[in-house]
DNA sequence: AAACATTACGTAATCGTTTACGTAAATCAT
DNA sequence: ATGATTTACGTAAACGATTACGTAATGTTT
């Protein structure tokens, strides 16, 4: 590897102009920065992250935790599409991500210990066990940081509007003449409760007393038990006409099985998803999309901001998200 | 953060010795070791990975270069896996990993620079354009390196058996009494082609001529223009019995965007899809299960051994899969 | 007891940068 | 012409670790 010792013995400079050179610090002439910039880009030179980093304690490198909780990990479509818009905006602002772990040298070991062995600049937390004490470790210490959709006290957030989501949804379906709404909701997350608590305030607001049978809890990402419920809501005596589903994804699973088993959906019954996934929109199924892009973005800035101009001060962002008209909430008659 | 020079100074040794202690270097007593050791712990001390790289020229850090090609990216299923899959090998290995991308300082820069700047020990090409100069010329580095489902000759690689994939479900298919078997197969990559080929030499080997109106070109993750391709073949004056669809994701789209419009598809039409997505199993699809989790594993064996024990020869590595057997296959009479 | 080997640590150079500070030459002011 | 300022570069220390080599204190051999 070409270092700035070899171009500087090659310029009769010395090391200090080829650094001061290379990063157009003010007091080197402009001939003598050219020619130094010439060869160094022919001798095919690179700055080395590791040296510059040692010396100014500055990485240009954020932490991610993304855990693989509930087995969608990276696949799961909404993290996936997260991600891949903060890397974006990540390198866009000179930075690039790495994955956090809690191994050190293969043996274990704690995120923060890792974050410290890399030095990261900040860390980003989108997809883990929010009440893991590792995690918790992590998001007390004095590492810039923020947090995807959970929000700690002393750590920024930003999350997805999800009691928005649901109401919008409820209220969507409300203007199609549908009263009989069931949610079949995720765990009992975060998350969830703020999705609860909008399908509650939402039917209330329009009269609508809540049928407990109606609030069915599921799992995110499990077709399976997604279309077990389904089947138990349809079976029920007062059925509904409308389910809201956890997700696209259960969603158009529970029917595609239903289709290949050919008991498919009765025609009366509308559906709904959550998350606005590519293939709820290719199949005309009516969602709520979640502004995964910027989410990402945001947070993004957010810890960039908090890296580069520290206050410490911690602010919490809402997303919102919109309504995907599809084919799937027919209109009812009162 | 506190470094070797505060526990040496708490100790009373010098900087070295705990180097070298820490390190479970011979040359250390035990008492002295054991004492360096309990106060590098209280004191909260971890290791500079920056200082550590300067010296030895080690990052302990894999560069991954994730293109997102086909707009799929992450949310792809298959990639995420062999990414999950890797990334686990890899930290199991002392490994983390890094995206590559080609800016520096938030400008335009090269794959190849970004890896010298970073310094990694090895790198994986997973998906990206596979022709792009920029990509080659990072195939043709002396950086230790493995590329996933492409094979080039001067770098170690691992790859899907396509091939076979195509046999079995073609073969699968015959067993089954189809003789009208249509391929709607993805853009023209060296996997298509590779399962191209599998698709007509299983054919030929079972006598049956090939129809070419059954064989159609389309877009791996396009829902859109294989429920176009899929309804063209349903058109034919001779319709097929049986389709080969690019992937499950395509195929699940497009038969549940025909069952949302009421258009389900016909009771005698049997379908295939290929990749062996969660869903796929969930809806009882068949498919061609890829092994992505050995791919991402043997990918990384692959390079820390190059990494580890440099010998300059590459291997290539064909990973086979398996036949899901769902229940889209139908029985047909002879 | 002299010679030698072993044990356990320290010394100092080094990796590739950055940067505060020093300095010589050129330019300017008076 | 003298002193002050500016310009353009060099010097050297520092970041935090690693490691070849040196060395003092022990232990072992004959």
């Amino acid at each position: 590897m070409v270092s700035m010792k070899e171009i500087a013995r090659s310029c009769g400079v010395s090391v200090a102009t080829v650094s001061k050179a290379l990063s157009d610090k003010p007091d080197i002439s402009k001939p003598t920065r050219d020619r130094i910039r010439k060869v160094a880009e022919e001798m095919g030179y690179m700055l080395n992250a590791s040296a510059r980093a040692l010396k100014t304690n500055r990485t240009y490198n954020i932490g991610v935790l993304f855990v693989d909780r509930m087995s969608a990990g990276l696949a799961h479509e909404y993290f996936s599409e997260i991600l891949e818009s903060f890397k974006k905006a990540a390198e866009e602002s000179g930075y690039d991500i790495t994955f956090i772990n809690n191994r050190f040298a293969g043996q274990d070991s704690t995120y923060l210990m890792h974050c410290k062995y890399r030095n990261f600049d900040g860390v980003v937390i989108v997809s883990a066990d929010f009440m893991d004490p590792q995690v918790l470790e992590l998001v007390d210490s004095d590492i810039p940081r923020v947090s995807i959709d959970y929000s700690y006290n002393n750590c920024s957030s930003v999350i997805s509007d999800n009691t928005k989501g649901l109401r919008d949804l409820v209220k969507y379906a409300i203007s199609k003449g549908h009263r009989k709404i069931a949610f079949i909701h995720g765990e009992r997350t975060d998350v969830t409760k703020k999705r609860v608590m909008g399908y509650y305030s939402t039917l209330r607001e329009n009269g609508i007393s809540v049928n407990e049978n109606y609030v069915i809890e599921a799992k995110y990402h499990d077709i399976d038990l997604s279309y077990e419920k389904a089947k138990e809501l349809l079976a029920l005596e007062d059925r509904p006409t409308c389910i809201i589903f956890p997700d696209d994804y259960s969603r158009i699973g529970a029917l595609s099985r239903m289709g290949e088993e050919k008991n498919p959906l009765p025609d009366d019954i509308s559906v709904i998803g959550y998350d606005g996934i590519k293939m709820a929109k290719f199949v005309g199924l009516t969602t709520y999309e979640q502004d995964a892009v910027s989410l990402g973005r945001i947070a993004c800035r957010r810890l960039v901001d908090a890296i580069e101009n520290p206050t410490g001060i911690c602010e919490h962002s809402v997303v919102a998200g919109k309504l995907i008209e599809g084919k799937t909430v027919k209109e009812v008659r009162q």
